[in-house]
DNA sequence: ATTAAAATGAAATGATCGTTTCAAAATTAC
DNA sequence: GTAATTTTGAAACGATCATTTCATTTTAAT
């Protein structure tokens, strides 16, 4: 009996990714919001609730679909050693092709919305946990095959991956020059060997 | 002739610059910096500008404040080593006392609005290049007194550093374990070792 | 075709945005 | 005290904010 959403939700959540990315969530406006997905504004107050909810479904879906890349990515990785950079180079990627500056998006809201949010706090508790089991399990797998060393437990080394992470995307809102972030990368790697 | 100045310039910036880190640029509205500064609306429109010019202000007095600081404690240092061990102290302990997880407000004006505003932009050019000179300079001497290995040269281990400190803060705005986060800086300092 | 339910369009909501205006008050030098 | 100059206070500016309202259109099942 209802009409259905018309709409391509997918696509919708990635016009208001790129509103979001490059403006941030407080300099984004809902009027941003109508031009990018071209959705009218009950449109999107039907779908999304409010801007705060469709921000937070915006991020869960550009975490999703960065989470698809780096499990493919580590999946076609022969071992520890190569998963790891497969990460770094993912985002090496992000980096360079990103000339606009804009940075991580899921960093830029960690700095600009964890104190002010719950919501958006408790998401970026999640993701950092996410995050370090995902390396703990990488360095723990380097460490049996003794590729990685075992001078610190692996969770120690996830947290410092996990650390060397956002530090690197943070640098790379500045410096694009790609030998530059290669060597970066390798001296982050150095203490794992 | 003319009446003075009477507000205490510095103090104004002082509780200006409270507003902006916990708020973030996009975040704090003119009413709020009426609210925390006391001032009238006019006296800061008289004495700043705008709202942009205010906050570049607040942000170079942000900086020269912990300038001071890193100036002071590395001045203090015997050497290369406990340097940089300084600088990440100094670092750990903002993080440690930063109970309401706003973070380096220099790192989230990074990731704010360096792609936003160009005299942003300008400024966290010039803040990575004299965080640069400053940390290759520590580092070279390290080199030179067989401190620090030479297996990088000075300006790569610099860009690590830096790239290092901004992960760690990032980190540290939801993790404030103090051990987890010493042993954090004892990783990202083996490398130069 | 009728009916139920949701999507849509356009306008309006009150609040707040950054900024300006201007007369009144305050201060300093003469 | 007078004149010059700036800081103030309070109100107002038009623009924009996120959100709501509601009548109309569109769709899907009966």
């Amino acid at each position: 009996m209802p009409k259905t959403e018309t709409f391509n939700r997918s696509q919708v959540l990635q016009q208001a990714t790129e509103v979001f990315h490059k403006k941030g969530y407080n300099g984004t406006s809902m009027q941003d919001l109508v031009d990018a997905t071209k959705l009218n504004r009950s449109s999107i107050y039907n779908s999304f609730g409010s801007k705060l909810n469709m921000f937070l479904e915006v991020l869960s879906h550009y975490q999703s679909i960065h989470n698809h890349n780096f499990s493919q990515g580590i999946a076609k990785s022969y071992n520890a050693s190569k998963a790891i950079e497969t990460i770094f180079d993912l985002h090496l990627q992000e980096i360079v092709n990103d000339q606009d500056h804009k940075g991580c998006m899921v960093i830029n809201c960690k700095s600009e919305m964890t104190n002010q949010e719950p919501s958006i706090n408790s998401f970026m508790e999640k993701n950092q946990d996410k995050m370090i089991v995902m390396l703990e399990d990488i360095v723990s797998n380097g460490q049996m095959e003794k590729i990685f060393n075992q001078k610190q437990t692996a969770n120690q080394y996830a947290l410092y991956l996990f650390s060397s992470i956002q530090g690197f995307r943070m640098t790379g809102i500045l410096n694009k020059n790609k030998e530059e972030l290669k060597n970066l990368i390798n001296i982050i790697l150095k203490v794992l060997y």
